[in-house]
DNA sequence: TTGAAATATAAACAGTGTTTAGTATATTTG
DNA sequence: CAAATATACTAAACACTGTTTATATTTCAA
């Protein structure tokens, strides 16, 4: 049955001509741009076409949500080498500001929207999320193990972490630091590195 | 001319009467189905008067946006009469998250949407947000010169915790912490409770 | 009473995600 | 090889969205 193969690989590369127009729309467009309609334009086919492949809008964008996760996680990955587990979760939290800020967009759907949210609940693991997540546990774990931390439930520090860190990012993507003081993205951004500092130095027993 | 007079007086009342339509329609079936053609059926109007007394859809959320930060304020403005101000902190901490899940729709607007930020630009001050800010500046600048909290820049510091709390609510109601673990409503909270305490120790000298 | 100003709306514009019904092509079967 | 079937695709429609325009009606001042 090789003709059913080829027509699975056509089907598949499909898919992929679909979710790389997504792609480059989503990142030079942003994500209101991104429609069916503009995906359809871009590959010269009908939007109709595009529900062949994909049943929905978020499933597309479950996709790319999936892509920002991979790039997050390559980053957390070449961390790996620092043996000192605070200054591995120190540089852990100082790169997933870094990847925020350069990837406003990506952020956007891996932490902010509700876009991908139906497809994260119906596969019932959050694969791309976990990988990350786990890096986090795993340095609070072995913080806590060697003393460097103040003592406590893994999970909950790690929520606290999370929660610091994407309180960061989610107010500077979504501009409320400016709308409090009126300041170049220099000054902000620096505001920014001395909190993180900050928080750190108050996790530390 | 107490004609002119009544004019405005009635074009104030429909304003009004739009609004009140909105805010029940918003806090019933939420953002999304809150459109201009439903508060037009609401009030009986067609969808075009609406736009002779806002400019935009965005001009009505900003007013819903006003009505949160009028609750949170509120809210803030009764823990006065704490006299310790780092009691008052941890307490402004936990009256911030309760507010956040009592009135998901409220704070999203408020925080996390984009929606009222072209008009939060046009009024050259945040007068909404700023009020509740400074509470907190109030808060952290009153706990550094008691040193109560370890020191550092009262803006930086109040960012600090901000980012924190803002994280701990939009993850909740983006519904984040669900997909790390699956838990019940209750043992998040339960969880987040302790996070807050971990945190603020964190903050002490 | 007449003319101007204010108020309201039907209808249209341009867009969205999604579905349906129908066509053209490719493949399998008798 | 021809007929039947399965696949791939799309035009057009559906039900929405925010917003604008041209038109009609009402209200008030001169």
């Amino acid at each position: 049955m090789a003709i059913k193969d080829r027509k699975e690989r056509e089907k598949l590369d499909k898919r992929k001509l679909i979710i790389e127009s997504a792609t480059r729309l989503f990142l030079e467009m942003g994500y209101e741009k991104t429609s069916i309609r503009t995906i359809a334009d871009d590959i010269e086919y009908s939007p109709a076409t595009i529900y062949l492949y994909f049943k929905e809008k978020d499933e597309i964008f479950f996709v790319l949500h999936e892509q920002g996760f991979d790039i997050l996680n390559k980053e957390f990955a070449t961390l790996g080498s620092i043996k000192d587990p605070f200054k591995r979760l120190a540089a852990m939290g100082k790169a997933y500001l870094d990847f925020a800020f350069k990837n406003p967009d990506y952020y956007d759907l891996m932490f902010i929207m509700r876009a991908p949210l139906t497809e994260i609940a119906c596969h019932d693991k959050w694969e791309a999320g976990d990988a990350a997540i786990s890096h986090l546990f795993k340095g609070v774990s072995e913080c806590i193990d060697q003393k460097l931390i103040r003592d406590g439930d893994v999970f909950m520090i790690s929520m606290t972490i999370w929660s610091y860190v994407h309180g960061v990012a989610s107010l500077h993507i979504r501009e409320r630091f400016k709308s409090v003081k009126e300041s170049g993205d220099g000054e902000i951004q620096k505001m920014l590195k001395t909190s993180l500092d900050y928080f750190l130095a108050g996790l530390k027993v």
